[in-house]
DNA sequence: GTTGGCATTTGCAGCGCTGCAAAGGACTAT
DNA sequence: ATAGTCCTTTGCAGCGCTGCAAATGCCAAC
């Protein structure tokens, strides 16, 4: 059978639809004993707005998309699963996208392509997307960025001090009493913004403590995953001179490398300690455990869904902010070895 | 400034509003004059359909929802990795739910709470729902279920031969000589079903060999997550008779055990050999990689989204149906040891 | 008794698009 | 010349809801 319209309930309690939709819509101005008329009548009809016809009659979509380049990395998974729940509270929708990392496919996301009627705002984690390409998006597009990019003022910004917290890293790699540290993860091109604080972070910390840092010993990797984690671990080992402990730009780099180590029958952290980067739940129960730096990734979810929301309903424009949320060092085993 | 509408392209082209519908929609009998008039107007204007006020036209949102207990759970992130990108290829987007397994929460999805309209059919992996609860939801949505469940013909269901895929599993164990051998996540309870076939499955194999089942090596947990896999795996470490083998009704349930036996200083495989379940892809980097029952999550994706569109575009109702995708074993070093 | 003010309810129009069916036009067959 | 056919384009109405502003009713105040 059909579904029941507001005109339908509208008939059935004996007002006008456009009462019925104050009360759906819990417009002050109704009487209790209209109320419950309406209510009675949506109850008998089963009766539930269509969402649709809400949105197109008042221009919003009441949905945000979150877009990720990689569903399947633990981070982001993580992540959308403190974003779902912060959005849901704020009556929006969370339409997710991935990208691949697909710079083209970014780019015509935040042009807001073909689908652009159907979110409102969005929370987009850019791989492929340099600072310009940013910059030419469809300016009328609520946007939050997450992760690091230099922030151009015209949308907001949400992540972590990723120069200071790499810098923890390694410091405490030094701490330790290592010597020859070496770097898993940088990237030189444009779109490698992350990458490049952490390389500097690591600078910092050898600068720090007086130490020379071996430029040789920074590899760079086209992305943060396991394999290329594993790929760069082995040619480390493979040098006549190989590092005594890694600071990897993510724990699943982390994880590649500890595999290669454990692999040639090495051991971890005796002779090499190895300190990731994102916290991400594997971390917390691989062989060993993985120190790491722990982003709090509840505060950038919750900062990012208000900061979109404000933007949504608050009147454009706003100036773009660069918000910064916590971060900790988590040492584990594969820094301190087993307690 | 204002989105072009179709009436404003049909102004500038100089046709009816009608007939730059057909033009969008790629109707066929539009002369090619009228057809480039029009569509250099909606390249000027920058014209973009709204997707919005077209799924209130013709009755349809575009969009399926995909229902998963947990988000972060590697096995749903790599299935929705797959689910997503086949769904686009139809023409759908996907609307991700995560339910923390909530009774309650899936219960409303499944009979179209408040955002009801917002879909046009639903690929749900239950936890908390029963056999029961899913025969009283709204019968006019699509459905299609993943996981072990009992189809009752209102809805296809998908998945792959635990009993056969659990049989395999254990199989493997009894062949490299293991003779006493656990199982990890066992659930009593209804909607447990997808641990109970795999329950069956490692009676099957005991039975195949001719091999006595010891049922107070059947642990139970409430999921399927690292921490329980880690618990009953210390339970068993207690016991004066642990086991030399474990089924691990998932591969994070596997880690989690391979966890605690590596901290207590014991040996995986050669003192206790683990076998996991799902082939996520933390398995195949962790130490050591985690032998483990691979079902084809492509296929499994490919066909929900195939039959799900196909319910919804199909005459309703259609007898719900069985699909079974393929699964293969995976021996790696939890169970064959370095090589 | 009348007026003003407020609480409550209503009608209208329209969001931007498509389904439907029919009108118009060109062409062929009779 | 006329009817029949097919191709192309069009108009109409309406999907179900909300913004807006006006209408209605009620009460206190004059």
């Amino acid at each position: 059978m059909r579904d029941a319209t507001l005109r339908d309930v509208a008939e059935l309690a004996g007002v006008s639809p456009r009462t019925v939709s104050n009360v759906v819509n819990g417009y002050a101005h109704v009487t209790a004993a209209t109320r419950e008329k309406v209510e009675r009548a949506i109850a008998e009809l089963g009766y539930r707005p269509n969402v649709l016809a809400r949105n197109l009659a008042n221009g919003r979509s009441g949905q945000i998309a979150v877009v990720v380049p990689y569903l399947d990395t633990p981070y982001f998974a993580e992540l959308l699963q403190a974003i779902i729940p912060a959005a849901r509270k704020s009556g929006y929708n969370v339409l997710i996208d991935q990208t691949d990392g697909d710079r083209q496919h970014e780019g015509e996301l935040i042009r807001r392509g073909s689908r652009g009627f159907l979110f409102d705002g969005m929370i987009i984690s850019p791989l492929g997307l340099s600072q310009q390409d940013l910059s030419v998006r469809d300016l009328s597009l609520p946007l939050v960025v997450l992760g690091e990019r230099v922030c151009d003022g015209t949308f907001d910004h949400i992540g972590i001090d990723d120069v200071a917290a790499s810098q923890d890293a390694v410091s405490h790699l030094i701490s330790l009493g290592r010597k020859r540290i070496a770097a898993i993860g940088d990237q030189p091109y444009a779109t490698g913004e992350a990458a490049q604080l952490r390389t500097r972070g690591f600078h910092n910390a050898h600068a720090a403590a007086g130490l020379p840092v071996d430029e040789s010993l920074i590899i760079r990797t086209p992305r943060f995953n396991r394999a290329d984690g594993a790929t760069a671990m082995a040619a480390l080992l493979d040098r006549d001179d190989p590092p005594d402990a890694v600071f990897c730009y993510s724990d699943l780099v982390a994880s590649g490398a500890i595999h290669t180590i454990l692999e040639r029958g090495l051991r971890v952290p005796e002779d090499i300690a190895i300190i990731g980067y994102d916290d991400i739940e594997d971390g917390r129960y691989s062989h060993p455990t993985i120190s790491t730096i722990s982003p709090d990734k509840t505060a950038i979810a919750q900062l990012a869904v208000e900061r979109l929301i404000m933007r949504i309903s608050g009147p454009q424009p706003v100036a773009g902010v660069e918000l910064l949320a916590k971060h900790r060092l988590i040492p584990r085993q594969s820094t301190l070895g087993r307690s």
